[in-house]
DNA sequence: GGGCATATTTGGTCTATACCAATTCTGCGC
DNA sequence: GCGCAGAATTGGTATAGACCAAATATGCCC
């Protein structure tokens, strides 16, 4: 029946593509059930499931858990070199950013915590976990620790706009330097919980370290991003 | 018989992941045949192969193929800002870096290329096309474009050492400015054969741009990383 | 129109089986 | 010890069926 030269599974990869790039299925709108992309081509569900988590891969589709695939919209440019808030640079892109505070507590430091902001362990830290959504979609979750010493009484403001203006305008906090780590990841257990996403899909972690002109920690960030929500742009001098 | 209120497959997750934990299965060492896994719980192969997916994307296993998996090695960290060779930085942490040149061509500049290093539509260029691997595992495929007139009968050389120091040493170029894009992507197609994954694997794509003292660009470098491999690490004056 | 219980649809999980091609192992001849 | 043919093993692909829980649609009551 069908060409052994080419695997099933990526024809019907390509079919659902070109649907795609073709216009007839545009960002946002669902695609067609995997029972009714079986009949098609008298193909399996199996099969036709592994289209699409090959189409997930890439970028071009996601899942809404029980309720279907959707066709992937472009990704936001981020640049985390950029004390600028993410609820500005996804609106100066033309799309619409919203944040959510899932907890913010008082902690003590502990060893790991210690050594990031060279403070003695027990000192009082705040920490602070966000869901971050653009255009009514989870794109990422993060977790903030900054020192309570630097920023007393910070969760008790509302932190679900710009936390950058928070700390700058009433705690009069810049930042100088960034160190940043990014490696890709799984989002799994509680991350993929928070974002409704199945265990396993692909993230980016991105962890920032920012210090101040003194050279002190004042906030360490660790955000998972869902793998086809962003694409990072950075811009440097070389040492 | 088993639990239901925890999937099965992610039971089979936490069993293996244990055994890698627990330092019974070492980087690099071979996992049981996914049919050998199903005999200890009774459970079909295709649950086995969902555990397994699990922890390929989380990093933890990746697999040769029709030979079976294997305990990943640690990703090695890749700073992208610095002007410091793949061989180089690889070979600082202890492992050992290898480099084949796949093909070394002339092209003209198209369209997009034109307007990446500013240079008229035709103008002659050299491109080239690597694999780089880690310890005996290849981990990235590289697209590197270089003005040929800057470099004049660069690809006569021999290119699996460090490009960088050819081009330092030979043609004087240095690198003041670095434009670098990274995104996370699926391994396919061309890419994904040159590697040896699997159609689909998580990867991490990165785009640099280099610019030299005066501004021009000498080089655009696209880099496919598979997802496992690396950790990136940037350390930035905030702007 | 709104609220609500119910039926349907949908993707998520799991089983069992089959065949294939690439890899790896085995054993023989030398 | 080496090379090589054949056998066995391994993961990759594909099928068909089953059941579940969450999400969505339906239709009725008010």
């Amino acid at each position: 029946m069908q060409q052994p030269d080419i695997l099933q599974y990526l024809g019907v990869r390509d079919g659902i593509a070109e649907r795609i790039g073709g216009g007839e299925l545009k960002a946002g709108e669902r695609l067609p059930s995997e029972r009714q992309l079986q009949v098609g081509g008298g193909v399996a569900r199996g099969t036709v499931r592994e289209a699409l988590f090959q189409l997930e891969a890439e970028g071009l589709i996601y899942r809404k858990d029980r309720s279907g695939w959707y066709v992937s919209p472009p990704p936001v440019v981020y640049d985390p070199t950029r004390w600028e808030g993410f609820m500005s640079y996804v609106e100066a892109q033309g799309r619409r950013p919203a944040t959510e505070t899932l907890s913010k507590t008082e902690i003590a430091c502990d060893g790991m915590l210690a050594q990031i902001f060279s403070r003695p362990v027990g000192a009082p830290m705040y920490w602070i976990r966000r869901r971050r959504s653009i255009d009514d979609r989870a794109v990422l979750i993060e977790s903030i620790v900054v020192d309570a010493s630097l920023a007393p009484g910070l969760i008790d403001h509302d932190l679900d706009g710009s936390l950058t203006s928070v700390l700058k305008s009433i705690y009069g906090i810049g930042v100088a330097r960034n160190k940043v780590d990014m490696r890709p990841c799984a989002l799994i257990r509680g991350e993929a919980e928070a974002l409704r996403v199945k265990s396993g899909l692909p993230g980016l972690s991105v962890e920032r370290t920012c210090y101040d002109a003194q050279g002190r920690v004042v906030e360490f960030d660790r955000e998972y991003w869902r793998h086809d929500a962003l694409k990072v742009s950075v811009d440097i001098r070389v040492r």
